[in-house]
DNA sequence: TTAGATGCAAACGTTTTGCAACTAG
DNA sequence: CTAGTTGCAAAACGTTTGCATCTAA
């Protein structure tokens, strides 16, 4: 849990009975959420919200910077609600399944700038492979 | 270049013209292709090859474990035909091309086993994100 | 009051699949 | 000869969009 609903109300950002649910079913559980898995538990609270509207109101969320999109799965994207503190994340290879893990240390210091090929790097992301416990 | 067609002759892969051209496609080229890159430039060698046969042979190579799959991008999945020497990937945010990056030390290493919850952490892969040159 | 959010359904881009014809071994 | 591969077209899948209606501020 880490507030998303607070942190998006603090921005001014206008607020629909569909927004807040969409952010309550995210922040809530602690597994990263495939859109239709969002979908899916918005409409047990709130049986006419949309497809499509869940869809807009994640990818406004990500534009805000309050949620990062995972494509770290060749299916669906996943959301994660935790885009403040820095984290890297576990997959695991049989079901798909997202945990968050904190490694020591900075990725981003160990790429030399001799290997960064005149791009301009902002963002390091670690995706450890696996299988969790009930798959292996 | 990292002679991908060699080995899947070694292997005893059956070998047609389609799955050839497919391999030198992907191998003589150093940025990482889409599905659809790939058919294009195949299609310049071998007019009639479909884009189906593309998507089932680079999904064989994938199989096999002499290609791999990046899911890196919100778009199509990129193909990287150099699955054996161990290194990370540097993403453009703008024009989505990847570049191939060798940092030191194996990230693998730097996570601890109290943080696996029980995974079989098998690899670690570190996506950097920036803009390229001409994207900057 | 009104800028902006919603629901619907249709379009979209990517990828997979069913099936008959073809071909490497 | 025959198991395995191909091409085609259609379906599947996740996601985005156009538009009329509705609603938070």
């Amino acid at each position: 849990m880490s507030d998303l609903l607070e942190r998006l109300r603090g921005r001014g950002w206008r607020m629909t009975s569909q927004r807040r649910v969409v952010a309550e079913v995210l922040d809530g559980d602690h597994v990263h959420l495939t859109a239709d898995e969002v979908h899916a538990l918005a409409v047990g609270r709130l049986p006419e919200i949309s497809r499509a509207t869940v869809y807009n109101t994640l990818g406004e969320m990500v534009s805000l910077g309050e949620v990062t999109e995972l494509s770290t799965d060749g299916r669906a994207k996943r959301y994660d609600p935790n885009a403040h503190r820095p984290h890297q994340h576990l997959v695991c290879s049989g079901c798909g399944v997202i945990r968050d893990v904190h490694p020591a240390g900075d990725p981003l210091t160990d790429l030399p700038p001799d290997q960064r090929y005149g791009f301009t790097v902002s963002a390091a992301a670690i995706t450890y492979r696996g299988l969790c416990p009930e798959c292996s």
